[in-house]
DNA sequence: GGAAAGACTTGGAAAAATATTT
DNA sequence: AAATATTTTTCCAAGTCTTTCC
């Protein structure tokens, strides 16, 4: 038993198969941990300040005739605008080979991928990150996007360029430095400021800067707080794209995703017929319309069968009784998809000759109907892959997401899970219009 | 001064709990 | 009430970064 102030563990021991430390710590809702997650986000908040002269900084270095000093600053840069990890170098004969900024190779840069030839500053990185999380996105250098600050992109992007050269695949493109002196390079800049506080920044102003951006718009104040909901998740999306948060989409959801689209073939196919319906019948051939067919008899027939299932089931004693009994029942069940297939693939039709009003009523519900199936099935397929909670739970500074709460009057438990509750406790008191920004780095 | 150890944060998969649809 | 879909929680491995050791 001992006291040590400086530790925040209770226990540690040896794990006996790879000999690694493993500690028992207190739980994320405990008020100790609480504030060392404070003192996390005001480190990063204060970055909001300094960020400005790294950026000055780096803008300089970048061309320095000094291989660490431009090294430095090239990957810097990367760090700071692409969102990547710092990238420590590992033993790859006994852990996975994955990297991360100062352990990139020359094989993970795919310069002009599409092979567009002339003037194209276009990379395609590519490369396993942690957890063999693939990262793969190709970077336009030359956009506004990496320009602003006149002609940054364009400069890190030669640099890269120079860095690649000359060089085999499987060496590194940040030959001259390493994380701990990338880190031990930005503590000059701030007290505590290591690669990881970027990830942290990033993600914290890109969250309030969606959120605002969208309060700003003309009708936010007409929309309900379910609705305000959805435009939070989006700004959460673009910060877990920033971050490559991804997920495996699993065997149920790809057969989800299929059967939403052959849904939505069906609708239009629908649709189509109807129209033809309202030719049909401006041309008075209204006997060629189809009808419903055989539902009524099957619907019959289903619950025929269904009931007999329950009856066989409540009778049967022995286990050969239950055994058919169950087998029965199971077949009635398949009938009854069989129904409910039928139902959904005649359901634009009727029983008896439609008026032309009928028609044209059917067919705007069916319009309305395939547009949203289509808007469903896009955002389903956009963020299949993309997941919401790792920068909820370690990168978004909470005090953003409880003051757009108490902004826009969202009960915070919309936003935050009971278990994310407990452990933001710190984070609930904040007043509506709290920033992010380096002034509560004092708080 | 560089490698290894130690301490703490971050990560997605899978299980479990809830919500929604039929 | 059963089937499905979605969200939350749990689990522990894989990172980052500082401190210690040689």
């Amino acid at each position: 038993v001992r006291h040590d102030p400086r530790s925040q563990w209770l226990a540690t021991w040896k794990e006996n198969i790879n000999n690694q430390s493993k500690y028992m710590q207190l739980a994320a809702q405990s008020s100790f941990k609480g504030k060392s997650d404070r003192s996390k986000y005001n480190k990063a908040a204060r970055l909001c300040e300094k960020i400005v002269a790294i950026r000055k900084a780096y803008k300089r270095a970048l061309k320095s005739k000094d291989d660490e000093t431009k090294q430095l600053a090239t990957a810097t840069w990367v760090i700071d605008r692409l969102a990547l990890r710092v990238g420590g170098e590992k033993d790859t004969d006994e852990e996975a080979d994955t990297v991360g900024c100062c352990s990139l190779r020359v094989e993970h840069f795919h310069f002009d991928p599409n092979s567009e030839g002339g003037d194209n500053k276009e990379i395609e990185l590519e490369f396993l990150g942690k957890d063999s999380m693939l990262f793969k996105q190709t970077i336009n250098f030359g956009s506004d996007l990496y320009n602003e600050n006149n002609g940054m992109g364009i400069q890190v992007f030669k640099n890269l360029q120079k860095l690649c050269s000359k060089k085999s695949k499987s060496e590194q493109v940040f030959d001259a430095i390493n994380p701990s002196m990338l880190n031990n390079h930005l503590k000059q800049f701030m007290e505590g400021l290591s690669a990881k506080v970027f990830r942290t920044y990033n993600a914290s102003k890109t969250l309030q800067d969606e959120l605002r951006k969208k309060e700003e718009t003309g009708s936010w104040n007409n929309l309900t707080a379910a609705q305000k909901v959805v435009e939070y998740n989006n700004a959460n999306r673009e910060v877990a794209i920033l971050c490559n948060h991804q997920r495996t989409v699993s065997k149920a959801q790809e057969t989800q995703l299929e059967s939403l689209g052959t849904k939505l073939t069906t609708l239009s196919n629908q649709r189509k017929e109807l129209k033809r319906f309202l030719k049909l019948l401006n041309a008075g051939k209204s006997e060629k319309i189809r009808l419903k067919k055989d539902e009524k008899k099957l619907a019959e027939a289903v619950a025929k069968a269904l009931e007999k299932a329950k009856k066989m089931k409540d009778k049967a004693k022995t286990n050969e009784e239950k055994i058919k009994a169950t087998e029965f029942d199971e077949k009635a069940k398949l009938k009854r998809k069989e129904l409910t297939e039928l139902k959904f693939s005649q359901a634009h039709l009727w029983e008896k000759t439609p008026t032309s009003d009928q028609v044209i009523r059917k067919l705007e519900n069916w319009k309305k109907k395939i547009t949203k199936s289509e808007l469903d099935l896009k955002h389903k397929d956009d963020n299949k892959e993309v997941a919401l909670g790792t920068s909820k739970i370690n990168y978004m500074d909470p005090r953003i997401s409880v003051a757009w709460c108490k902004r826009n009057e969202v009960p915070i438990e919309k936003v935050f899970s009971k278990t994310l509750r407990d452990k933001f406790n710190w984070a609930m008191a904040v007043e509506p219009d709290w920033e992010f920004n380096a002034k509560i780095a004092n708080e």
